[in-house]
DNA sequence: GTCTATAAGTAGATAGAC
DNA sequence: GTCTATCTACTTATAGAC
């Protein structure tokens, strides 16, 4: 994979780190120029304005998680395997993109609209089968009872919360110390396979 | 109880409203001064600066949870049980605050010097004791063999993010529609109770 | 395409009347 | 204590030189 370094490409990564960690209201374009090693009014050349550039960053960063949860859903597969390979899918991409939850989620808060025209298309391509999936299984006794809903959301949180909440929860760990972001995502895989396999025991 | 109505709690009040909802960056005095039916020179004579009001409205945020934490976990019970209380008070905590869990975790990545300061010696105390009980009740046989710290996360995760993530949620439900919020709230109850126990099952 | 300089608007904070 | 008016600093956005 060559990386690109055209400059608009190069205002995109900046923009990613700046607009991601900070979101739209805390980021500065001054500080996204910088983080460019270019000056503000360039981003004005190729984005008009500070919303477009926003707009641009957000549309990218719905479309990862989109892609995420229909690539774990399509593949033909039992409940439990989609739910694994969800929990490989998503926290492969946080590894490289720790602020990704957060983002979403705040701006959800402060712009329903804005999201929500991006989301409705993009995500749920799959999810009614899963929950259709779910029901067949439950009733054929290979996983034990659970509304359909509820399991895809609690397989959700056990992948997404820790990611979001790291930062908080490596400073309440007590006295077991919370290992380095990396090694953490590493326990949770297996951990969060484990707790979803006695969970669904029939 | 009561309700204050000094201006002083009147600010208070409004003040909570808008940072918990748009955070330190998204905030405007004018907003909450709006809010509170006054005008923004007042919120000055009282809270000499906007940073000094926020600081008073998360130290306030991050004792509701150190609080439902301790709570839940203080009382001699099963690990369980225990879990169950977290449940309740956390969920019943969440139902009139639904912007806390997104604001403090927003505010710990922008500013970790500050929330680090506020929840080390508020959250913690009752956390290293109810890691070893877990300990304790997997030698036992008692519930399934699980690392104790990724259990509270596990649980944490459960509760927490369905009401952070509602609004997105609410979107990509697809053809099953959720919920509305409260009733969301009072399904996740026994979802949330009952995922648990399955999991922990010996 | 990229820069410097600056315009225009906004937000936090203060002065001072009542 | 509470208000109106204003100051100052910051932020987005544009004009115009190169």
């Amino acid at each position: 994979m060559v990386k690109d370094t055209t400059t608009e490409s190069i205002i995109l990564e900046a923009a990613r780190t700046v607009f991601l960690k900070k979101g739209m209201a805390g980021a500065r374009m001054q500080e996204i120029a910088d983080e460019a090693g270019i000056n503000k009014a360039l981003l004005h050349y190729y984005y008009r304005s500070k919303e477009k550039l926003f707009d641009r960053i957000l549309e990218e960063a719905i479309g990862q998680i989109a892609d995420g949860l229909n690539k774990a859903l399509e593949e033909e597969q039992s409940v439990t395997l989609k739910l694994f390979a969800l929990v490989e899918v998503y926290l492969n991409v946080l590894r490289d993109n720790r602020y990704l939850p957060l983002f979403v989620l705040n701006e959800m808060n402060l712009n329903p609209e804005k999201i929500t025209a991006l989301i409705e298309r993009k995500i749920a391509k799959h999810i009614p089968g899963f929950l259709k999936q779910v029901r067949e299984e439950v009733e054929q006794g290979l996983i034990a009872p659970i509304h359909p809903m509820h399991l895809l959301l609690n397989a959700l949180s056990l992948i997404i919360f820790p990611v979001a909440a790291y930062p908080v929860l490596s400073k309440i760990g007590g006295a077991g110390e919370l290992p380095v972001f990396e090694a953490f995502l590493d326990e949770r895989k297996p951990g969060i396979k484990q707790f979803i396999t006695h969970a669904l025991r029939p």
